[in-house]
DNA sequence: ATAACAATGTTATTTTAATAACAAGCCAAT
DNA sequence: ATTGGCTTGTTATTAAAATAACATTGTTAT
């Protein structure tokens, strides 16, 4: 990858390759800028800037071949390897994710997962092997896992990052509430659910001013 | 509510409401700009223009008065209607998001949820009751719910939003990866956790210009 | 063949967000 | 008392993102 890109646009990319995915079967071959975009929800300028990065063309009269141009974004974000990450906390949300993820294809594999109940280690989860939390370093290295979902408790969570971080894992997905503190090569991508919530009800009661 | 304010100062405020939250219970009293920046993983200056939208003023010896501060950021983002909210569809995400704001305190209360399988119907689920998605419309007017929560399957999205705009809903969070149609009035917040893993993922991939 | 059209790829402009800069204010130390 | 060194609140600057503009290209119809 020759040089980086916001996390805007890969957010975008990432869109749209699902939007192509379901275009795809389908039946469709082709699509126009304007289609895709309004499909996205996004600007059909913005799109076309945005494909500019990953370097496909489409054509003036066909628009952009969607099998072609899903390759393109495929490669582009994911290169030759593909994804192989963990959850660590099988609590509420720690399920929720896997079941997600499970169900649908992202080209990311949830090799393995961690937790320290006793119930739940040794026990699969849709399809996903958990061990004991205190073999994360060794289950990380022995799969090659590059990024991680922390779904652990506030208390916990900077601690456990500090154990990814140890086992080379250079990308969180962290649920926690919890500012971590990570290496500058460390990528962290923070949930926060409940302020996301909170920005839903600002919005909702001021938006055209209606007031209540 | 006198002019509307970018997304990402809203969250922010959020943000630091809850750091000062956790300040106040630990005991301190007040807190220099670059502390409380510092915890929220932002910029001194960026906080301090922040806070400027809410027109609380600190002292230059001081800095700012906690409990002070997080009050003057509820008023500006609740107004003096406290949240109430509800949750459709009591599947995997539903539960963890239910189990999540049940735990913490955001001055948001789950009033209610639904689904539509019957063995949940009736039932309570972390302390909220859940009714039959037929009575959407009837109890949404009820209880005065003003935002909601979809958790309900990709295929099921939209007609479930449109539903709910019916009873005058002003906001969804919405955890379907789907594009909903809405009215200009109504506020979308996307949670697509499959395209956050996507990006955690290639920024864990490409940053510092690590290859493998 | 060629003119007209429509969509692309890319550059230019505008808008928005983040950073930095700095005057004003307050306290402590002298 | 007054100077110095902090801070804050706000304005100015820079950077980034989104939008719009447009020249180019390929296709279709005449």
């Amino acid at each position: 990858m020759p040089e980086m890109i916001s996390e805007k646009i890969v957010a975008r990319l990432c869109l749209y390759r699902r939007v192509l995915a379901e275009l795809e079967s389908s039946g469709i071959s082709s699509i126009f800028s304007h289609e895709l975009a309004e499909r996205a929800g996004v600007s059909a300028a913005q799109l076309r800037r945005d494909i500019m990065e990953v370097g496909y063309a489409g054509s003036p009269s066909k628009g952009y071949d969607i099998s072609g141009l899903q390759e393109s974004i495929t490669r582009f974000l994911y290169g030759n390897c593909k994804g192989t990450t963990s959850i660590i906390g099988i609590g509420n949300i720690g399920r929720a994710i896997l079941s997600y993820i499970g169900r649908e294809n992202f080209n990311i594999n949830v090799t393995a997962c961690f937790d320290e109940d006793r119930d739940k280690v040794g026990n699969v989860f849709y399809g996903c092997r958990c061990y004991n939390l205190n073999e994360l370093s060794e289950r990380t290295k022995q799969y090659n896992i590059t990024s991680a979902i922390l779904a652990v408790p506030e208390t916990a969570a900077q601690s456990v990052a500090d154990k990814l971080i140890e086992s080379n894992i250079k990308g969180i997905m962290n649920f926690a509430p919890v500012q971590l503190k990570v290496p500058g090569d460390v990528y962290v991508e923070n949930i926060n659910l409940g302020i996301a919530l909170e920005k839903v009800h600002y919005f909702a009661r001021g938006k055209e001013g209606i007031r209540y």
